[in-house]
DNA sequence: TCTGGGGTCCTAGGACCC
DNA sequence: TCTGGGGTCCTAGGACCC
């Protein structure tokens, strides 16, 4: 049995946590440079605020309904992420964090348990502990699981558990579920479903299987073994290392100087290549991309991506940077208003094997110590300090957070104070 | 007059997730 | 004035080889 724990509107919990006069109230948290409602508590989504909405879209509803709008904070987020995953561990041998807000627990060692009054105690502990609410659904595969969290949130079930136990409490929860909201159905495949009568989640697990193979894949076919209730989509308790590692982001106005441009495109990297050294790999390829804005019809479009293999596997920061600017030399043109770029690395091996050019006269081993005390130092001082000079202090592209709340849990002078 | 077949590797793009 | 960011997996099709 998989046994999903999802946080209920996490970032709008979060806000909630530290400032309680927020309960009851509609809050929505924008997306980086308070572009998009991407995480909405209940009241706001009463209030027909849809998921991804542009928020000068709502402006009118914002003031008439008095919603709490909240710029992303994810050094607050993440903090309780940990904090909520933590407790969870102590729960049962293995568990997987799905992603910032959701985590798969291994109960399969609990056989013969009462597994709902676990999720019962469980959830009680989560709130107690961190002030958040969970919803927990167990069944026999995480698809499953997922299909019954969704149905404990859509039909508020008492105790926020939902355990199914038996055949019959499976296939309540199919009938319920229309395709379109199975996990691993998007769009597309819930556009071939319905043109082929497949309305709901039991409908769909009773598709032939040879029809389900040459409609939507092996991915759809794993999917429908899923719903079945055979386990395909395995445990990954251990986080493989990245593929990629990836970093973009819109700027805060449209930029159409040169040097603000490398003065991002060094700092994305800068970033890439610490998360490259933390998961101890070096990259064979970069991609750099540079972006208009396709909002602005006025403006001339431009859109171009490069990508460029290194002669030598690398995890270096400098040698990253000096890399990405050339390739930015190589697509940028002058004369637009940019919105976006955004550098990837590519091809990861681990640090060990990697091969060292025919033509490579540089000192690796020292650059390698090099970067190493960059990043005990930075770690140290909990901030990028130590810098190259491409990246600059002061950037001009920096983000729009006009609603940031503060970092409670992780900067001292953010602590809660209370007065007696 | 006639122009193979099978395999591997790589890349771009689609679909999906949170 | 104003529309997010970071990932994974799969497939089709081209290049190349024998």
């Amino acid at each position: 049995m998989f046994a999903l724990v999802d946080c209920n509107n996490f970032y709008p919990s979060c806000e909630r946590v530290f400032n309680p006069k927020l309960d009851g109230k509609p809050i929505i948290v924008l997306s980086n440079n308070d572009g998009c409602a991407i995480a909405r508590s209940e009241e706001a989504k009463a209030l027909g605020v849809e998921m991804g909405t542009p928020a000068h879209m709502i402006e009118n509803l914002i003031r008439e309904n008095d919603i709490q709008v909240y710029s992303s904070n994810y050094a607050l987020y993440g903090d309780l992420s940990d904090r909520v995953m933590t407790i969870l561990s102590g729960f049962v041998p293995d568990l997987e964090c799905y992603s910032i807000d959701e985590a798969f627990l291994d109960t399969s060692q609990l056989y013969g348990q009462d597994l709902r009054q676990l999720g019962v105690t469980i959830r009680k502990t989560v709130h107690q502990h961190t002030g958040l609410p969970v919803s927990i659904g167990i069944a026999p595969t995480k698809t499953l699981a997922k299909m019954a969290n969704r149905y404990v949130k859509k039909n508020r079930i008492a105790g926020g558990v939902h355990w199914l136990s038996n055949a019959e409490a499976v296939q309540e929860v199919l009938q319920f579920t229309k395709v379109g909201d199975i996990w691993g159905i998007g769009p597309a495949r819930s556009r071939v479903c319905l043109r082929h009568g497949f309305k709901t989640a039991y409908d769909l697990s009773r598709a032939p299987d040879d029809w389900v193979l040459k409609k939507m894949s092996v991915v759809g076919h794993r999917l429908l073994q899923e719903l079945r209730g055979i386990p395909c989509i395995e445990w990954e308790l251990e986080p493989p290392p990245k593929k990629n590692i990836g970093s973009s982001r819109s700027f805060g106005k449209l930029m159409t100087q040169k040097i603000d441009i490398e003065q991002a495109v060094a700092n994305y990297m800068a970033t890439c290549a610490g998360k490259l050294r933390k998961q101890g790999s070096c990259a064979g390829k970069i991609h750099v991309f540079i972006q208009t804005n396709p909002f602005r019809t006025q403006d001339a479009q431009y859109f171009r991506s490069i990508t460029m293999s290194l002669p030598v596997d690398t995890s270096s920061t400098p040698e990253l940077i000096r890399y990405a600017l050339k390739a930015l030399d190589i697509i940028f043109k002058p004369e637009f208003n940019y919105l976006k770029v955004g550098v990837m690395v590519l091809n990861l091996v681990p640090e060990k094997q990697t091969q060292s050019g025919m033509f490579d006269n540089k000192d690796r081993g020292k650059d390698r110590q090099i970067m190493k005390t960059v990043d005990t130092v930075n770690k140290a001082l909990g901030k990028d300090l130590v810098r190259f000079a491409v990246q600059g202090f002061e950037n001009r592209y920096k983000l729009r957070a006009a609603h940031i709340s503060p970092r409670y849990t992780t900067r001292l002078t953010d602590i809660v104070k209370i007065t007696a």
